[in-house]
DNA sequence: CAACGATGTTACCGATCGGTAACTTGTTGG
DNA sequence: CCAACAAGTTACCGATCGGTAACATCGTTG
């Protein structure tokens, strides 16, 4: 019960990728940075301590404080690659169908319905931090929001490439079903909550969007 | 700052009619317990501590113990009158249009919208307290995940009254969309997110879900 | 007035939290 | 072989947490 992957993101890890750090100093710090994103997607933010990280991780405190300034700047990095992996899933699914913008919308939904049915699945790792960070406009808060943001831009932007007549209409109502899903995931277990009737909605609000065409 | 009414819950309080309590031995309890609604509506309930309900209430923490068991049991008394006054909400809502369901189902969401323009709304109180549950199976769990089943079966038996086809999946693509206003409302301010292209949905969706009409 | 119950006040407890200092171990490489 | 550095270990700090004991105060009621 520990080496599995995230439920919500996609797959391929960032690995050397990741600007310019200064090579491979960092055994101790990838192994506590791995186990942080689990546990905090598991366990949620405030429900994780450094303690508990270090620990897991076969290290201790001390090492930790090594590697990162603070609790909160794990965090911060934890939702920054949470929101590097989401867009790397985002397009490694739209791009199996170029030029189609219907079927990579509908992808969408079928990969997160995929993701769902997964047992260690609860739902949106940055959604939840939302719901967790509810003080002030702070770093974590303005994350979220900015990462929320680039996703309504996107289902804007397919929709209008699917050629809808109100784009932004369509894009938000996707927007609806898929944060739908993710809440809903939080509470129904694998494969058996409303999540499963989203990819059947997700067609008719783009049949009712297109351009008359049926009758 | 203090004395308005939470964002989601429609409205009337439940004045004395809440089975066979001492009566009124209880008066800073209640003020006690408002505040700790406010408060954890608003700071999340990890993010509220006894002694600050307390301050607020403007009582001290032995007061507090002398009125609930436990912060535990403060919560599960919180989540059981969010989930109270839902209904409550609810009920209202559905019965301003007896004899018709697809009536129904769009004031909902019209009454969910200019909830979510309010700004002291921070979307589903049920909800995002399943986001910060995450440890074991205990009674705030419970309680959350029945409420979301009995939203699910309400859903379900509108969306079959309604005449749906498919009553089950019209019903849960409703709870997508209702849940997805909730999540999103977390992070886009006032009236301009996503939630503002709930009703145009609900409508596609009813439409699609009838027998043919049209045409 | 006396007595009682409800409330406020202060001090305290043990546990946990984020964070730091000082020292020791172990590995690597010139 | 020895210097250098990464990592483990232990102990500690102040703050905060949920929760409790003991005592002071106030208002009502008989």
């Amino acid at each position: 019960m520990s080496t599995d992957k995230l439920g919500i993101c996609g797959g391929n890890e960032d690995s050397g990728a990741c600007a310019s750090i200064p090579s491979h100093k960092s055994r101790v710090r990838d192994r506590i940075f791995e186990t942080a994103c689990e546990l905090f997607y598991r366990h949620g933010i405030h429900g994780v301590g450094v303690d508990a990280i270090a620990a897991e991780a076969g290290s201790n405190k001390m090492s930790f404080y090594r590697s990162f300034a603070s609790k909160d700047a794990l965090v911060a990095e934890y939702l920054r690659q949470q929101e590097r992996k989401y867009w790397a899933w985002w397009d490694t699914t739209v791009a199996r169908f170029p030029d189609n913008p219907r079927r990579q919308i509908e992808a969408l939904f079928e990969a997160q319905l995929e993701i769902a049915k997964s047992n260690t699945c609860r739902g949106c790792a940055l959604g939840n931090a939302a719901a967790e960070i509810t003080d002030d406009e702070d770093e974590l808060s303005r994350l979220v929001r900015a990462y929320k943001e680039r996703v309504r831009n996107r289902l804007h932007s397919m929709a209008a490439a699917v050629g809808a007549r109100d784009a932004d209409n369509l894009g938000d109502a996707l927007m609806l079903l898929l944060d739908g899903g993710y809440f809903t995931r939080l509470v129904f277990p694998l494969g058996s909550g409303p999540i499963c009737a989203a990819l059947a909605a997700v067609r008719v609000l783009i049949d009712a969007h297109l351009p008359r065409e049926p009758c």
